[in-house]
DNA sequence: AACATACTTTACGTGAACGTAAACGTAAGG
DNA sequence: CCTTACGTTTACGTTCACGTAAAGTATGTT
């Protein structure tokens, strides 16, 4: 069983164009059976998939959301490579704290532009 | 007395070329004081070329950091463009939050990979 | 005055991430 | 058999965010 899909399929369900994908795959990011011209994602490639576009919206580029994505598939190699491995991923998680605070900090400064906001309706009649 | 900043001063302080501010000053985000071929910044400009920076972090356009910068200074209008400002506020807001789930959920992959690759290396004896 | 240094404008170049048009294959339905 | 729908490759075009080279200007130093 084990679900597959169509280009087509993919791309509706994430709201991307069939180019990307195969963009994707041209960089190597996806790598969808291939049978009589055809494309067929497999869940491998849609977790894949997602993982390209969770980065994305973290403003990763294609390059660094491959190096995440490869991470989870350690290949079970040495304890040089795995320690090799283990640094890469302190380094993305230290990066990824960094833009939780930046994240949070946004957000504080939003969140007071929206108390201002609404204290200077109050006190405004209108006009 | 409200020190001010050359180009280079912010460029250094911040990691940036000089032709990044120009280039920021070009798409309207920053606009320091020109005296005769001059340019010269002051702490209001300092604090937008943070959040620029903080924004690019977070994966937006300059567009978008420049909408989000905007946004600190209501200027004082009346009740409806308080009204869209908010709204927008509350946009950004959420897209924020967005971001803040998709972090936690790569840092909660991230760290699922960094304990399988200490047992990895912990039951492997050495190759 | 000559020179160095820092700043400037103008304008073309670049890499990433696609968009888009052209031309073609293939399978299903009428 | 023809059309329609969906798939494919090839390749040039586009936007964003600068990089970079060329040439000019302003200020200070020797």
């Amino acid at each position: 069983m084990s679900a597959t899909y169509s280009i087509r399929d993919l791309a509706q369900e994430f709201g991307v164009t069939t180019r990307s994908l195969r963009f994707y795959e041209e960089k190597g990011l996806l790598s969808p059976d291939r049978h009589k011209q055809t494309r067929t994602y497999d869940h491998a490639d849609r977790t894949r998939l997602k993982l390209i576009l969770r980065g994305k919206r973290l403003g990763f580029s294609l390059d660094e959301s491959a190096e995440i994505i490869n991470m989870y598939d350690p290949k079970a190699g040495n304890k040089n490579q795995m320690q090799v491995l283990l640094g890469k991923v302190r380094e993305k998680c230290e990066h990824l704290q960094e833009q939780q605070k930046d994240l949070e900090m946004m957000l504080k400064d939003l969140r007071n532009v929206e108390q201002r906001c609404l204290v200077s309706m109050a006190d405004k009649t209108g006009r």
